[in-house]
Parts: C-alpha cells; structure tokens; sequence
RNA sequence: GCUCCGUUCGUCUAGUGGUUAGGACGCUGGCCUCUCACGCCGGUAACAGGGGUUCGAAUCCCCUACGGAGUACCA
C-alpha cells in the first residue's frame, strides 16, 4: 500500500507556520516513503472561509516548494458524496434525525453542567420514530454506549478513549453542510489516506472518527498529531509573532529552505543535527522522533539559521534575492553595481536578505547625512590628509579592482605610518555615511570610481568644514 | 466541571535504569581583524514538586502543581 498523507487546512486565516509545520510534516512523510500528498481544502464553513486565505494557503505552499501530487480537493465540491454516505449511515442505523433546537441542548448541557457532569447530548432523539414537522433536523451519529476506542497514535502512544465519554455528535447541519469530523473522515476514506499527521488539537476528535470509519466499515487511518507551535512567550500564537501569513516571511528576507529547516526541528530532532537539506529532511525524518510537548517558536534561531543558509546560497539566487528586496523599496537597480556582486560582498554580514538590501543601499543612492556618531569619530582633520592621499591615489589608479585599490590604501597608511583601519574607516564613512560596510578595498570597486572619489570630495569638504566651524567656535 | 494530552538550560532539543545530563540559538569572555560580520576557543544555564519501585532513576509507577486541547448545527 502506497503512503498518502493530507494536509487538510481550512481556509478561515492565514496560513501560519503552525500549519505549515504541520504540512511539512505530512509533505515530507510521503516523500519519506514513495507516497503522494493530497491538498485539501476545508472550505465547508462558508461563513468564514475565504478567497483570500485559500490563496495565501496556495502561494504559500508554492513558495515553500511543499507541492502536493494531488489537489487543491475542494470539499465544497463534494456536497453530493456527503449526503450519500450520510444516507447509507441512516439506512444502516448508525445516523437518525434529531429535531432538537439549539435553545433546548443549551438548556440540556446548562443542566448537565451544574449537575457536575460532563455537556453532551443525551440521545434524545435516538429513538424518535416521527418527524416533528416544519422543522430541519440534523444527523446524528449513533455513538456506541459501550466499550472504547483505542487510538494507536505514532506520536502520542496509545490513548484509551471510553465510548461513555462520547456523545452522539453532528453529523450533517439542518442545512445539508456537512461537519468536519464526518466530512474528514469520508474525504480521508475515499482519498484513501494512509497516515493522517495533523495538530494535536485533533487527537480528541479521532476516537469519534475512528467510530465513524468502523460504522462505515472502513479501516480507520494511520494517526499521528503533531504538538502546537506557540509563541516565543509560550502562548498561544497569535498576530504579534508567527501567526502572519508566511508569504510575509518571503517579504522579510527569508529563504524558504531555512524556514522550512528552522520549522523541521521544532517537535522533530535527528541527534544534534541542526543544518538539514530538503533532500536530508526527505531522507531522515520519521514520526518516532517527534515530540509530544508543543514548542515555542524562537525568531532568533530563524535568523541564525537563514543567515547559515545566505552563506551557503547559490550566488545566482542570492543575487535575484536582493534585487528582489532592492526593487520592493523602490530603488533603481540600474543605478548601481550588480546586485549579484553585492550580495556576494554582504555574503556573511545579513541574517535576511531584507537587512542585505538595507545595507546595500549606499551603493545604489546617495545618502543623505553621515552617520552622526562615526562622523564624528572619523571624519575629522586627522583624517584629512590620509582621505586626500587615497583620492589622488585612486585618481590615477588604472586598474579599478580591489586588489590595486588595496594597495594604495595599503601605501598611504604605511606612508604615514598609520595602521590600516586609521585610513580605511575615515574612507568608509565617506563613501557609505556610516561605519559598517564590507572590506573596504570590495566596497570601493563595487562602488566604482566615480561615486568613490565624488564621495571623497564631500567628506574632505565637510571635515573641511567642521575644522573651521571649530576654529570659529573655540 | 468532566475527558484526553503534555512538562530536560530563557528557547529548540539529545537522552529509552548507571552520562562530569550532550548539542544548538541567545547572552557572555577571548582570539582573528580595516569596520561589521564570518570563523575559532572558552563561560553561563535545565531534569516542575512530592512520594514510591530499584543496588541505582531525567528515564518505570502514583499523586500534586502548572500548561494545553476537546467538551458546537467551528475546523
């Protein structure tokens, strides 16, 4: 039997990494094991399901690379098929109608509640043999009284549900919509799914399920839930760290490789391994090394592996990357160097690639003002005579690559015996406006001449400046 | 309330009766160095609590605490 896993969110918000996780884990399972990955979409809450979020599920999954080999399915689509199974259930006696209004099961469950006992349905209507005219009933299904289900669950263990515990749940609204725990189980069933892999939050739904399937003479799924993901603080997920939609991570800089890799081992572990290929992922995940507890998600570790994964990127890629960035705030890439030449120089200086195109500006616009603090440390008249030098060296300097550049500046702090950062950082203010920038000889070749020695003149001009202002002053 | 589930450094985790409880992120000391990074060397910090079982428990059992989920004509 071949491996079919689901993943099977519900297009009623974004698609967060919590379900991505969850996709993941699904997605690499089948890949795992030969199998196929079925996306569906649970859309059978018209209320709240919307276009949008479907699309964010779609562009998301595509971004991501976590393709599935059947799908999008739409339950929507599959009303008919519902309704058919639940009539083979009511045929059988495991489903009948129920007429109870929701004001008398409030009532019903008002009462269960302060008698200390557990809210459930009480089976009513189980017996009924009439209709109660002008109203819609439901379907319910027959819960066995006795007995219990045991859910052998590859995460979690065995867990022991009594049938006791259970109430006869809906089946089928007075509208013919179908709910989840039915339609789940017919797509599940019909799509043939061999391991189910979704949230935790499930595993109290899957004794009812797994009832479902025996009455349907069916054999329940695979199980395995995979613990919740929540928020750096330990709560719940929410808007204020990961529960954005992931496309916002692209927008951020992030390469979908390493949040993917990030996400893997949160509730999954291969030994100390830290650094996974999708294709190693593939090869070395299992369900027996997941974990119960739910996991909290911890940006800084996201950044420190997605700077791992800008070091190791493919130039070409990398270079695409912060183009991408530099065109999305609006800057004319024409208007400077190569972006795959600068991504190369920013290599191991970004954790995203956002933070690359922020650093990599200078090259493409002027700035507006120096950076007040290393202004003030570095442009100052000492420096007056070594930023001079190294115009007029690089003035004349035929060859305008690093290695030569370096080399005049190498001369002009040895002809004034001053170490090299006395000279280079005065430069790097002048050209960048502030005190971070890659080597200064790669800075000044992707700059290029023009730009450097025009910079140079502005910042001999403002210490200029800033030297008679002084003189004037004290 | 009831049912089910969970609990190892701040965080992600290794660990399946005998370990100085390991790694990673973060933080931090140092080295490297033209800045920032990268890299390298070092430090910090954990078995929720209490009872058992055992020669021996992070590992097995029970209780408590805390957290989570379900208890819908949501999914």
């Amino acid at each position: 039997m071949t491996v079919r896993t689901r993943f099977a969110p519900s297009p009623t918000g974004f698609l967060h990494i919590g379900g991505v996780r969850t996709a993941l884990f699904a997605w690499l399972f089948a890949r795992r094991h030969g199998g196929q990955f079925v996306l569906r979409i649970e859309d059978t809450d018209r209320e709240r399901s919307t276009e949008e979020a479907i699309q964010v599920i779609l562009d998301g999954m595509e971004w991501l690379k976590l393709r599935p080999d059947e799908g999008p399915l739409y339950q929507t689509d599959r009303f008919p098929r519902y309704k058919e199974v639940a009539d083979k259930l009511m045929a059988e006696g495991h489903a009948y109608h129920c007429y109870c209004s929701k004001e008398e099961l409030d009532v019903m469950r008002a009462e269960q509640r302060e008698k200390g006992e557990k809210p459930r349905y009480d089976g009513r209507c189980r017996n009924r043999a009439e209709p109660v005219p002008g109203v819609d009933p439901v379907v319910r299904f027959r819960t066995p009284e006795e007995g219990s289900v045991v859910v052998e669950d590859k995460v979690f263990g065995r867990v022991v549900f009594e049938n006791a515990e259970l109430d006869d749940l809906v089946l089928v609204r007075s509208d013919g919509v179908p709910t989840y725990n039915f339609s789940v189980v017919v797509d599940d069933m019909d799509m043939e799914i061999t391991h189910v892999i979704r949230g935790d939050d499930h595993l109290n739904n899957t004794p009812r399920q797994i009832n479902i399937y025996h009455a349907l003479g069916a054999h329940p799924p695979t199980f395995a839930h995979v613990p919740m993901i929540l928020g750096p603080d330990g709560s719940k997920l929410s808007k204020r760290h990961g529960a954005v939609s992931v496309l916002e991570y692209r927008q951020e800089g992030y390469m979908p490789e390493a949040l993917l890799n990030f996400l893997v081992r949160l509730g999954w572990s291969h030994g100390d391994q830290e650094i996974f290929s999708v294709e190693e992922m593939i090869h070395l995940f299992d369900l027996e090394h997941v974990n119960k507890a739910a996991s909290s998600f911890n940006p800084d570790k996201l950044l420190w592996i997605n700077q791992q994964y800008i070091m190791k990127a493919d130039g070409k890629q990398l270079g695409l990357d912060l183009w991408w960035q530099l065109e999305r705030m609006g800057v004319d890439t024409k208007a400077g160097p190569e972006p795959e030449q600068v991504a190369e120089a920013f290599r191991q200086r970004a954790q995203t690639q956002h933070e690359m195109a922020q650093s990599a500006l200078f090259f493409y616009q002027d700035f507006s003002g120096y950076h007040e603090k290393a202004a003030k440390q570095h442009l100052r008249p000492v420096a007056l005579e070594g930023l001079e030098r190294v115009r007029d060296g690089l003035t004349v300097l035929e060859d305008w690559r690093a290695e030569p550049i370096h080399d005049v500046i190498h001369s002009v702090a040895e002809s004034l015996e001053l170490k090299l950062g006395k000279v280079a950082q005065p430069i790097r203010v002048a050209v960048s406006g502030g005190p971070v920038s890659p080597p200064i000889d790669v800075t000044l070749e992707l700059l290029g001449r023009e730009r450097t020695l025009e910079r140079l003149n502005r910042a001999i001009a403002f210490v200029g400046e800033r030297a008679q202002a002084a003189a004037a002053n004290g």
